[in-house]
RNA sequence: GGGCCGCUAGCUCAACCGGCAGAGCGCCGUGCUGAUAACGCGGAGGUAGGUGGUUCGAGUCCACCGCGGCCCA
C-alpha cells in the first residue's frame, strides 16, 4: 500500500519561469496580497510611498530595478510585523503623454493641437493612460511587484488635482507663488518652450550664424565705442546693457581715427593697426553709459528707469568675443538674472511667433532669423558694425520640426523655494541617504544651488493652475477647490472646459479668467503625500496616519526630480521631508558601459528575462550585482550564471531534501526535535551559520543596505550545498532510522524553511515554491520573519570548521600533486592543528584517509598497503554500480541482486569488501557469476559487474 | 565650466580601521560524482587609470591629471 509522501515531490530541473507563472496566478486566485495585508492591519505602520511611472511607453528592465528595491522593503517589513500599504500610483499628466498622442495623430505643435480642439487631444491623452497602465500592472505583477492597484491613486481625478490646488493656494496665501520672466529654449513654430530633454535631441553642429562685432558708442564720447560680439543679430534691438568682468584687463586703441575698448585678451579681433592708448580694469567701466544701436525701446522707458550702460557679470569670459557682452534680457538666461540683478527694465521686442513686434518699425513683422542680414546691413550702413562675418558652432533645434530655437523670455510662474532654502537643506540633512554620498553630494549641492521653482507649462494635458487674473484691473486669486467655482467635486478640472470657467472680481466686479498655463507634473508627484488622500478635502486620518514615509526609492535622476518635488513640497507644507529613508539607484547600462537605449538597440527586454531565466533570477541580480547606487552592466551572461550558481543550487538542495525526506517518510514536528547539543557536528555547524545568517540579514537591511544582506545569502546557500549537503549525503541514504538520521532531516527542514523566509522579500517565487511545500501549502509571505537564535551559535566551531575546510584543500592539492586519486584511501594526513574528533572524521571522510596526525608541519602519507589497495578497488566498483543503477533507472531506495566476475586483485577486494560494496549499494546479495541476459559492465577490462532489480 | 560617482585579472565585482591583492565567470590541465544545469584541486592571467605627496607601510588618506557615467550651467 502506498502511503502518502509527506512532501510534494521535486523535479530536479525545475522550469523556473513556469513555476513562477503557476505561482503569479496562485496569489492572484487566492488573493495572498491581500492576506498578507489584512493580517497585519492594526499593526505598526511602515510607510512606502510609491513613486508614480509616468503611464507612457512600455516599462523596460531598468523599471525592474527599482521595482525590485521597491517590493523588497515591504515585504521584509510585513513579514516582521508592520502594516504595510502598498499604494500604486499613476503619473498620468506631461507633455510625453501629450508628444505620444501628436505622434499619433501625425501633428505637432500648439497651433495643430488648437486647431485639432483641445477637448479632443486631452481626451486622447486620457485614453493613452489608460493603454499603459494595463501593460504595467500586468508587468509588475509577473515580476511580484507587490502593490494595491485596485485602490491606485491616479494625478488625473479630481480629487488629486483638488488636493494639488489645495497646496498651490497654501503657497498662494503664504507669497510663496510669483510670476515671473524665465528664458527657456523655445520653439517659434510650434510656439512652445522645450525641456532640458527634448532640448538634447535637438543639437546640430556645424550650424552657420552670423558673427558680428558692433560699437556702441559711448554717451559722453562718440567717438569711443564698446566693442562687442554676437551670433545673433536679431537680439539687439532688446539690447539694454553691457556687461564686463570686473576683475579682466580692458584697453582703449586708437585705431583709424576713432578709439574702441575691448578686453585685453582679445584684441586680436581687430582688424589692421591699432595704438594702445589707455588701460582699464572692468571695475572702471561699470556704469559709463552709451547709446542704443536701435532706439526702438526707449519710448517703452519709464520715468526713473535706467539702461544702457557697463555692469560687472561674472560670467564674461575673454575665451571668445571682445570681453564686453551684449545683454538682451529677453533673450539670454544669463541676460535675464543679470538684468533681474540690477533692475535693468526690458521688453520684448519679438512675439511669440519669432516676428519683430510693430514698434522695432524697421524690421516689424519679420522672423527673426531672416532678420538677421537686415540688421547688419542697417548697422553697417549707419557705421556701428566694425566687422562680420560667419561662424559654425553648435546650435540647438527643435526636434518635431526643425526649426531653429530661440532663447525667449516667457510669462512663467513660481514657487518661491529660495525662501525656505535652510529649512529644505535642514530636512534634507535629517533624511537617511542610500547610498550615503547623496545627501550632501548630489542632493546637498543642489539644494545649495536651490533657484525657485518654475511650476507653469505652456500645454495642455496637465492639471490646470488655479490662478484667476481679472481681465479689467489686474488682480489675481488662487483657488483651492472645485467649489470654489462652483462646481460639482466630481467634475472634469481639465483643460478647456476649466478655461470656460470665470470668477466675478472682488476689487472691481470685473471678469476674472484662468491663466492659460498647466502645472509641472513634478508638482503633481511631490503632492502625492496627501494628493493620494484627497487631503484635505477628504481622507485626513489616512493621511496623517501616513506622513513622513518610512521608505522610498527611485533610480538617481529622481534627485532633481521627485526626490526634490516631495522634499520641497512638503517642506512648506507641513514643515519636514516627505520621507525619512531614501534608497537612490545606479543606472542600467549595457554589458559595454553603456546606456540602454532603444535608439541604440541595446536594450534588455523584461520579458524576455523573465520568460528565460525568471523573475526572481532578475531581482537577485539587482540586488547582488554591484554596490546600490551604483550603474550596473548587465549581459545575459550574468542572469544566467544567477540561475545556475544559486538558484538552481538552492533548488537542488530543496531537492534533496524532499527525495530522501520522502523515502523516509519523515514528518516534521512528528518527533521532538533533538537537542542542538547532541546533534552532530555538521548540523551544529549549520545551524550556528544559519543563526549568523539570520542576523547579518536582519541587520543589514534594517540599514537599507541591500547588497550586505544578499550576498551572504549567496555564500551560505554555496556552504550548504557544497559543504553540508556534500559532506552529509550517507547520511539521508543510508538504511534505516536512527536519531543520527532524524537529526539531519531536522536540520536541514529548518535550514531550508528558514532559507524561504529570510529570501521571501528578494526571490519570491522561489522562497514560496519551497515553504510551501515544506509547511503544508502555507505562503512564505505570510510567515514571520525569522529570528535568529543565539544559544545555537558556536563561533569556535565555525572558526575550526573553516580550519578543517582549508586542510581538506590542501589535502586535496597534495593528492593531485601525487597523482593519486580520492578514491584510493591512504594511511594518514597530518595537519599543523588539532581538530575535535568529529571534525577530524569529516576531513578523513573527505581526504578518504585513514587518520588524520597533528604534527609541526602538513603532509600527506602516500603509502598504499596490499589491503588499501583493495579497498580502493571496492571504492572503484561501488562507483560503477551506482552508475549502473541511474542508468537502469532505478529509484534511489530501490534494492538490487549484483553479480560479478573477476580475477586477481579484483577477485580479492570484492571477496573482502563485499559488505560495504552491498551497503554502498542497497544490494541484498553480491554473488559470483554472470546470469545470460544481464545488462552489466567491465571495468578497467577485468572485472564484469552487473546487477538487476531485487524483488 | 561646475558637482557627484566610478576606474582592481580577459569580463562582472569584493576586501572591516592604512598592514601578505581576492571571488565568480571565461581559458588550460586534472580529479570527483546516485542532490546539482554541478563540485574539487592546480595553472596561466595584476604597473590596482596616471603622476606626485603623507606614512615604517597606501588599492585604501591628500593633491593634481586622464578616462567613463550621471547631473547642472
Amino acid at each position: 500500500m502506498q502511503t502518502k509522501k509527506t512532501f510534494e515531490e521535486v523535479t530536479a530541473k525545475p522550469d523556473l519561469p513556469a513555476v513562477e507563472r503557476q505561482i503569479v496566478e496562485r496569489w492572484e486566485r487566492e488573493g495572498t496580497f491581500e492576506e498578507s495585508l489584512a493580517r497585519r492591519r492594526g499593526g505598526p505602520r511602515f510607510v512606502f510611498y510609491e513613486g508614480p511611472p509616468t503611464a507612457n511607453g512600455m516599462p523596460g528592465t531598468h523599471h525592474v530595478e527599482a521595482r525590485a528595491f521597491k517590493d523588497l522593503f515591504p515585504r521584509y517589513r510585513t513579514m516582521k510585523g508592520d502594516f504595510v500599504e502598498r499604494k500604486a500610483g499613476w503619473d498620468t499628466h506631461g507633455l510625453p503623454v501629450e508628444l505620444e498622442v501628436e505622434k499619433q495623430l501625425g501633428i505637432s505643435g500648439k497651433q495643430q493641437i488648437e486647431e485639432f480642439g483641445i477637448e479632443r487631444f486631452n481626451e486622447l491623452c486620457r485614453q493613452s493612460v489608460y493603454r499603459y497602465v494595463d501593460a504595467w500592472t500586468r508587468f509588475s505583477r509577473r515580476m511580484a511587484f507587490w502593490q494595491d492597484y485596485e485602490h491606485a491613486y491616479w494625478t488625473l481625478t479630481s480629487d488629486y488635482i483638488q488636493s494639488v490646488w489645495w497646496a498651490l493656494k497654501t503657497m498662494w496665501d503664504r507669497g510663496l507663488i510669483y510670476q515671473d520672466f524665465r528664458v527657456a529654449p523655445y520653439c517659434p513654430r510650434c510656439m512652445t518652450p522645450l525641456s532640458s530633454h527634448e532640448l538634447a535631441q535637438g543639437w546640430q553642429d556645424d550650424t552657420p550664424d552670423p558673427s558680428v562685432f558692433v560699437r556702441f558708442r559711448l554717451r559722453d564720447d562718440p567717438a569711443t565705442s564698446f566693442l562687442a560680439w554676437t551670433t545673433t543679430p536679431w537680439t539687439l534691438p532688446g539690447n539694454v546693457a553691457l556687461a564686463v568682468g570686473e576683475d579682466l584687463d580692458y584697453v582703449r586703441v586708437r585705431q583709424r581715427g576713432e578709439d574702441l575698448i575691448l578686453a585685453e585678451a582679445r584684441l586680436e579681433v581687430l582688424e589692421g593697426p591699432y595704438q594702445v592708448v589707455e588701460r582699464l580694469k572692468g571695475a572702471d567701466l561699470v556704469g559709463r553709459e552709451y547709446e542704443p544701436v536701435f532706439p526702438y525701446l526707449r519710448d517703452w522707458m519709464g520715468p526713473g528707469q535706467r539702461a544702457w550702460y557697463v555692469v560687472a557679470a561674472d560670467f564674461v569670459s575673454v575665451e571668445e568675443g571682445t570681453g564686453i557682452v551684449h545683454t538682451a534680457a529677453a533673450y539670454g538666461a544669463d541676460d535675464l538674472r543679470l538684468c533681474r540683478e540690477k533692475d535693468i527694465p526690458f521688453r520684448h521686442t519679438v512675439d511669440l511667433q519669432g516676428r519683430f513686434v510693430p514698434q522695432v518699425e524697421k524690421f516689424a513683422g519679420m522672423f527673426v532669423k531672416e532678420a538677421d542680414a537686415h540688421i547688419v546691413e542697417d548697422l553697417r550702413e549707419r557705421g556701428l558694425l566694425y566687422r562680420s562675418g560667419q561662424i559654425r558652432h553648435t546650435y540647438p533645434f527643435c526636434w518635431r520640426c526643425r526649426t531653429p530655437l530661440l532663447y525667449y523670455a516667457l510669462d512663467s510662474w513660481y514657487v518661491r523655494t529660495t525662501a525656505v532654502k535652510q529649512e529644505l537643506l535642514a530636512n534634507n540633512l535629517a533624511t537617511n541617504w542610500v547610498p550615503a554620498h547623496v545627501r550632501t553630494g548630489r542632493m546637498g549641492d543642489w539644494l545649495e544651488n536651490n533657484v525657485d521653482w518654475a511650476i507653469s507649462r505652456t500645454r495642455y494635458w496637465g492639471t490646470p493652475l488655479p490662478f484667476w487674473v481679472c481681465d479689467t484691473c489686474g488682480a489675481r486669486r488662487c483657488v483651492g477647490s472645485a467649489g470654489e467655482l462652483g462646481l460639482p467635486p466630481d467634475a472634469d478640472l481639465h483643460r478647456p472646459y476649466i478655461d470656460q470657467v470665470k470668477l466675478p472680481c472682488a476689487s472691481c466686479g470685473g471678469q476674472m479668467s484662468r491663466v492659460p498655463e498647466v502645472l509641472d507634473v513634478w508638482f503633481d508627484s511631490g503632492s502625492m503625500p496627501f494628493a493620494q488622500r484627497g487631503y484635505p478635502h477628504r481622507g485626513e486620518e489616512e493621511f496623517r496616519a501616513s506622513f513622513p514615509a518610512d521608505f522610498i526609492c527611485e533610480a538617481m535622476d529622481q534627485t532633481r526630480g521627485w526626490f526634490y518635488s516631495l522634499l520641497a513640497i512638503s517642506t512648506i507644507l507641513f514643515g519636514c521631508n516627505a520621507y525619512r529613508n531614501v534608497i537612490c539607484l545606479g543606472l542600467l547600462l549595457d554589458a559595454q558601459g553603456r546606456k540602454q537605449s532603444k535608439s541604440r538597440g541595446n536594450v534588455l527586454d523584461p520579458d524576455y528575462l523573465f520568460e528565460t531565466y525568471g523573475a526572481d533570477a532578475v531581482r537577485w541580480f539587482f540586488y547582488t550585482s554591484t554596490g546600490v547606487g551604483e550603474n550596473y552592466r548587465a549581459g545575459e551572461a550574468a542572469f544566467k550564471e544567477i540561475v545556475r550558481r544559486f538558484l538552481l543550487t538552492l533548488w537542488n538542495v530543496y531537492h534533496f531534501f524532499v527525495t530522501y525526506a520522502n523515502v523516509d517518510g519523515f514528518v516534521p514536528d512528528r518527533e521532538p526535535p533533538v537537542p542542538v547539543d547532541r546533534r552532530p557536528v555538521l548540523d551544529r555547524w549549520l545551524l550556528s551559520r544559519l543563526s549568523h545568517l539570520v542576523e547579518t540579514v536582519d541587520r543589514a537591511l534594517e540599514r537599507y543596505d541591500v547588497t550586505g544582506a544578499a550576498r551572504p545569502i549567496e555564500v551560505f546557500v554555496d556552504d550548504l550545498s557544497n559543504w553540508y549537503v556534500r559532506r552529509s549525503r550517507r547520511r539521508f541514504w543510508k538504511s534505516g532510522s536512527d536519531l543520527d538520521k532524524l537529526a539531519a532531516h531536522q536540520t536541514l527542514y529548518e535550514v531550508l524553511v528558514t532559507l524561504a523566509r529570510l529570501l521571501a522579500p528578494f526571490t519570491p517565487f522561489i522562497a514560496e515554491a519551497i515553504h510551501r511545500n515544506l509547511c503544508r501549502d502555507e505562503s512564505v509571505h505570510l510567515a514571520a520573519w525569522p529570528t535568529a537564535d543565539p544559544a545555537v551559535r558556536d563561533v569556535r566551531l565555525e572558526q575550526e570548521m573553516m580550519e578543517a575546510r582549508e586542510v581538506v584543500q590542501a589535502g586535496l592539492a597534495a593528492r593531485d600533486a601525487a597523482r593519486i586519486r580520492v578514491r584510493q584511501p591512504l594511511p594518514s594526513i597530518t595537519a599543523t592543528r588539532a581538530f575535535r574528533p568529529e571534525v577530524a572524521a569529516i576531513i578523513c571522510e573527505e581526504l578518504n584517509v585513514k587518520e588524520l596526525r597533528v604534527g609541526a608541519a602538513f603532509s600527506l602519507d602516500a603509502t598504499i598497503t596490499e589491503e588499501l589497495r583493495l579497498e580502493g578497488l571496492a571504492r572503484e566498483a561501488v562507483r560503477h554500480v551506482q552508475d549502473l543503477r541511474k542508468r537502469a533507472g532505478l529509484a534511489v531506495d530501490d534494492r538490487i541482486r549484483l553479480y560479478h566476475q573477476a580475477h586477481g586483485a579484483w577477485a580479492r577486494a570484492l571477496e573482502r569488501f563485499a559488505d560495504y560494496v552491498a551497503a554502498e549499494t542497497l544490494a541484498t546479495a553480491v554473488s559470483p557469476g554472470r546470469p545470460a541476459g544481464l545488462d552489466g559492465v567491465r571495468v578497467d577490462d577485468d572485472p564484469w559487474i552487473g546487477l538487476e532489480r531485487s524483488p
